[in-house]
DNA sequence: CTATTCTTCAAACGCTCGTTCGAGCCGTAC
DNA sequence: GTACGGCTCGAACGAGCGTTTGAAGAATAG
């Protein structure tokens, strides 16, 4: 039924990522994602200590690897001669994009992201903070560069706006109803029309 | 409709307003809803049916309101003569403002309001949809008029975006710490800066 | 080979969940 | 008064939860 060469800590991690982000963290029980995982109900405790743990695996494991590749994108963009406030704007969505283009089960994550930013669960966010507030500072300061006339609160401000409007988009959350778009098709229109509305609004007055 | 002013139903309906807010839906117990109203555990079964259909009352209570001011606020300022972007999109903000304000629930109620944003149940989306989708409309029209430059499908795009944020700013669920700022206060910046940033935004070309 | 370690398994643990039930309380109508 | 309907109550139901256990299996080292 299943690869052999996935391990059972890595199926667990891909089950419990898509079922938290059908179900939420509370909703989907551990049965449900050792089921899906074709794993003994066991293996959960055993390999990862607790269910809180498991949340907490599912996070590291995509953020480590988002947070590389947007800091690499903002390395890139700030070597070139010409650098546009829409170019860091890139570099911040467009990982986020093609995590949420993967095939392995990166779309789920997106949807667990934003599921974590409705979570008021202090330890999560906790958690959250400490692995992308670095990468959120070295943005800012790209920004702070770009934007002179703006003050660092009033910046911090709309990166915050930002952040939850990405999410949220590309969370795949709008109510208006998309009849007929490719999914693919209608992310890269999503990213596309985030990073004109962002730039708009990081320039505003 | 026998009511007296602090009924089992509403003291049902505020406790579970404020810890589905805190914990989520599937988080959120009846007993510790029953527990926190002072009412008996089966009252909920007796009064609402079922958790589920009391979660829908918990937004219709709400909704109604809420959208009926917003549709208030927007004929009032449709009504006048000079009638701005920034006007039509604190119709949109202010109400939800006010809520979040609320003394008696209002705040826990916009935090719930964003984890039904985030949950992915159908049949709660088709609930909110089917409360929100004709003020939208309303709201759409207005902007539509504002911004006739910008194509129908590139404003509700927008519009999307806004309603994500908006939702997710009135929540306050940035990540950024803001150590020492009264809420109210908070919330009033909050959407101060929206609806600059939204306004910005939407003007792009 | 045996010995040791890492991993999986079925079964159970104690607990909490949403829901149901029937007896009892209480204000109103007769 | 008695009867009744709306409401509340304590207690229990079966189901599902996260976690633990101890034995069986698989893999590796000496």
């Amino acid at each position: 039924m299943n690869a052999p060469h996935f391990s059972t800590k890595q199926r667990i991690l891909d089950s419990a990522e898509a079922l938290f982000a059908r179900h939420g963290f509370a909703g989907a029980s551990l049965r449900q994602v050792t089921a899906a995982a074709s794993v003994n109900l066991a293996a959960v405790n055993y390999h990862f200590g607790s269910k809180e743990n498991l949340v907490n695996e599912v996070f590291r494991r995509r953020l480590d690897e988002l947070n590389a590749q947007r800091l690499q994108a903002l390395a890139a963009v700030l070597g070139k001669p010409g650098c546009t406030l829409e170019g860091v704007l890139a570099a911040f969505v467009r990982p986020a994009l093609a995590l949420a283009q993967d095939d392995r089960g990166g779309g789920s994550f997106v949807r667990v992201l934003a599921r974590a930013y409705a979570e008021h669960n202090e330890q999560l966010r906790k958690f959250l903070h400490d692995n992308y507030s670095p990468a959120l500072k070295q943005f800012a300061a790209a920004f702070a560069n770009l934007l002179p006339h703006l003050d660092k609160q009033e910046l911090y401000w709309r990166l915050d706006i930002i952040s939850g409007a990405l999410t949220y988009a590309m969370a795949d959350f709008g109510m208006i109803k998309r009849r007929g778009v490719p999914e693919q098709q209608h992310r890269d229109l999503a990213s596309e029309h985030l990073v004109k509305f962002a730039a708009a609004g990081l320039r505003a007055p």
